[in-house]
RNA sequence: GGAGGGGUGCCGGAGUGGUUAAUCGGAGCAGUCUGUAAAACUGCCGCCUGUUGGGCUACGUAGGUUCGAAUCCUACCCCCUCCA
């Protein structure tokens, strides 16, 4: 605790550190420390909830140190068992492969990509044979693994808990000692999983890995932890206009959580944010416009970030429409003078703007379609050319209309 | 191997012959309010169709009984618990 050198790198989002005083010693030690990430090439795509962890690995690199990034080819089949996933579908090689990719690019626009190693488990569970797959699952009881909390709620409350999910820990542990791992890092949920990785490497001889804890951040729901299947994420590819919005719809009292974890606002600042908010001597509102700045230009550019924030300040504040808005083609059946008969149904469900003709419909009844401003209660409308469409709250659409007549 | 319990819409979970497209909660969507925050209130929440109307598909799968089934019968599949 008397160490101030790595104050930053160890203190702020970081959830938990399994040795602390181990790890600083091995930092201290000069020696060049091989970090261990693993990923699920089962959903590829990197959240801000991912970002937290991979900031850091980051910021261990800038310290001379190496990732080596693991491609959970095996795992993924099992499912991770931390939350409640139990089963999932197979994936094909290819998948797999696109998945990574996918990954991996997103991956690399946090982490250093030259100071990092990617190796495949199938590397070495492709050759696994039954004779090892014994080895490793003796040295671990039932008990042990039932110890686990997931795991053993599951099983007091009288729920599955697949032979293959037991095993999904061991196969995680395993791939520390393969690649050596001196850390490991995950989100606190992986605490247990990394935990074995310690004492298998202690099994095999090797010094234990040191387990780095990020937190879970929680999504935009402001409940749950952010993940793709709750919708609740904010992908790091989305395009900046989305992401702004995005971060702006989240809960004021996340906001000093998200400026610590994802963004490179100083220790200092935040303070003083948070005591602002705590005096309510500031609109929350103008913190979190400062956060989906800091967020979109990090993952795009200051100039889509300056974009995303006119825009988000036209549209959404002074409710004018937004500069560009897609244009989407229509077809007219009749024309009188400039205006010309058109059913929106054919184009709005062919480009998916509406899930179905049902939905549409409800969307009508309620008022949430806009002509130009105006509230229209029917599908079939008169409109003039280049009109524009509003669907809910945040779909504008320009009407390109064509029409299938002759004359008119 | 034996005994018992269960498979319902995105999820949880009612319903045990008709008034059930299926109570209720959560999620989601829309509207009012507003800071695309929170809280609140209201409505929607299978699909198709020219409407307050009509049609189709749905309660693990396939058959059957019945004027009529998610609800009864038969077979099959799957899951869980306990005992061995």
């Amino acid at each position: 605790m008397t160490n101030t050198k790595f104050d930053d790198l160890l203190k702020r989002g970081v959830k938990e550190i399994i040795i602390e005083q181990e790890l600083i010693k091995l930092l201290e030690s000069g020696k060049c420390l091989r970090l261990k990430q693993g990923f699920d090439p089962s959903s590829p795509d990197i959240h801000l909830g991912h970002v937290a962890g991979l900031r850091k690995l980051r910021q261990f690199q800038g310290l001379g140190h190496k990732v080596i990034l693991i491609v959970g080819d095996w795992t993924a089949r099992i499912g991770d068992p931390s939350g409640q996933s139990v089963t999932r579908p197979m994936l094909s090689p290819q998948e797999v492969e696109d998945n990574a990719q996918t990954y991996m690019e997103q991956f690399f626009k946090v982490v250093d990509k030259s100071r990092t190693d990617v190796r495949w488990q199938s590397e070495w569970y492709g050759k696994f044979t039954m004779e090892e797959v014994i080895k490793l699952t003796s040295k671990f009881t039932v008990a042990q693994l039932l110890a686990r909390e997931d795991f053993s709620k599951r099983y007091s409350s009288g729920n599955p808990i697949s032979l293959t999910e037991l095993l999904y820990p061991l196969l995680q542990g395993y791939d520390s000692v393969v690649v050596g791992a001196d850390v490991e890092f995950g989100g606190i949920d992986q605490k247990f999983n990394c935990l074995l990785g310690r004492e298998l490497q202690q099994c095999m001889g090797q010094p234990s890995q040191q387990v780095f804890l990020v937190p879970l951040l929680v999504g935009t729901d402001g409940s749950q932890k952010m993940s793709k299947s709750l919708n609740n994420y904010i992908g790091i590819y989305e395009a900046p206009k989305e992401m702004y919005g995005k971060v702006m719809s989240i809960p004021d009292s996340l906001i000093i959580d998200y400026f610590e974890l994802v963004t490179d606002v100083q220790d200092k600042e935040i303070a003083a944010f948070r005591e602002q908010m705590n005096t309510l001597s500031v609109n929350p509102m103008n913190l979190k416009k400062k956060l989906a700045y800091e967020i979109t230009s990090q993952f795009h550019d200051k100039q889509a970030a300056v974009e995303a924030e006119e825009q988000f300040t036209k549209v959404f504040q002074k409710k004018q429409m937004p500069n560009d808005i897609p244009e989407y083609a229509f077809i007219a059946k009749y024309a009188q003078g400039e205006l010309y008969e058109v059913d929106i149904a054919p184009t709005l469900l062919q480009k998916k703007l509406v899930k179905s003709n049902s939905e549409l419909k409800r969307l009508l009844a309620q008022g949430a379609i806009k002509l130009n401003g105006k509230k229209v209660s029917r599908n079939i409308m008169n409109a003039p050319d280049n009109s524009i469409l509003r669907i809910g709250k945040r779909c504008f659409i320009k009407m390109a209309i064509n029409r299938t007549f002759e004359g008119g």
